[in-house]
DNA sequence: CTATAAACCTGCTGGC
DNA sequence: TGCCAGCAGGTTTATA
């Protein structure tokens, strides 16, 4: 999945929708989407239960119940949350959740690779546990950017990838930030002057918030809750732009693999680091 | 601690 | 047109 800007526009989009609402049932067609309770607890313990709340955390979405447990999911890599037009089969449909209105709210998701659970409220601190600050809190600021990434030695597109280190940030959107700052991906964390992690700051955020604005990025997979594509794709300066002309300074952006992950950069405007200095 | 690889799954794309 | 290799938004676990 989805990554920040994707959850957090499904989870405003689930916000208006199910706050109020009551899922009178739950199907579960793939038991392993379901990572606890079993499968069995997890469908009676989501029946009539009303949404009280609806949030995001990281890339998780939580959805509070009523009787004060959270379901939490997470959508990994192709997981969507669509409302089932027509009442009809949609493909991948892994759990379907029935609302009071007549509305089907299914979780879909090809690779199977997301998550579904069912948290007490009194536990979610430590199912949350680890996690790193939210970018987009007026409380992620440089000075605490710097203290996350000073201790690291570590190359800094890992860093950024680590969601204990930074919450919410993924593949594409760690690319983005770093040609926003114009920073090399195989810097070291803590190599960084104040100046430059205070322009990954904003680059993180910039990124973030562009991504946002437009619905996410879809290449693939990702859609919203009524089953639209977001548009970010097209705002994406180096993210699988590969050999194309980089909007700034016109050179073809590279692509090498860091952290096993594809990872996108313009050679001239995110220079890279010198063999000692990193 | 850091790094790397593999595993979990299925579908799509590009090259030959 | 057809087949195959490689790649994909993420995380966890095992192994150096």
């Amino acid at each position: 999945m989805p990554e920040l800007p994707e959850v957090e526009y499904v989870a405003r989009q689930l916000r208006r929708e199910l706050i109020g609402r009551t899922i009178v049932a739950a199907d579960v067609s793939w038991p392993g989407a379901i990572s606890g309770p079993c499968p069995q607890d997890f469908r009676t313990r989501v029946s009539g239960q009303q949404v009280t709340d609806v949030c995001r955390r990281a890339k998780l979405l939580l959805i509070a119940l009523a009787a004060g447990e959270v379901l939490v999911i997470h959508r990994r890599m192709t997981g969507n949350l669509i409302f089932v037009p027509g009442g009809g089969e949609p493909p991948y449909a892994r759990v379907r959740f029935t609302l009071d209105d007549g509305r089907v709210l299914a979780f879909t998701d090809p690779r199977k690779f997301g998550r579904l659970m069912l948290v007490a409220v009194a536990d979610l601190p430590q199912a949350l546990g680890g996690l790193g600050p939210e970018p987009l809190d007026d409380a992620f600021t440089a000075p605490v950017l710097a203290a996350r990434l000073a201790s690291r030695k570590r190359i800094l597109k890992a860093a950024l990838l680590d969601q204990a280190v930074i919450a919410g940030v993924g593949n594409i959107y760690a690319d983005e930030a770093l040609f926003r700052a114009g920073i090399h991906p195989l810097r070291t964390a803590a190599s960084l002057t104040p100046q430059e992690v205070a322009a990954l700051r904003e680059g993180i955020r910039g990124a973030l918030l562009t991504g946002i604005e437009h619905g996410g990025t879809t290449f693939g997979r990702h859609r919203d809750v009524f089953d639209t594509a977001g548009t970010n794709l097209d705002h994406l300066k180096v993210y699988r732009r590969t050999g194309q002309p980089c909007v700034r300074c016109g050179s073809a952006i590279a692509r090498i693999v860091v952290a096993q992950r594809g990872t996108h950069y313009c050679p001239r405007c995110q220079p890279a680091p010198s063999p000692s200095a990193g």
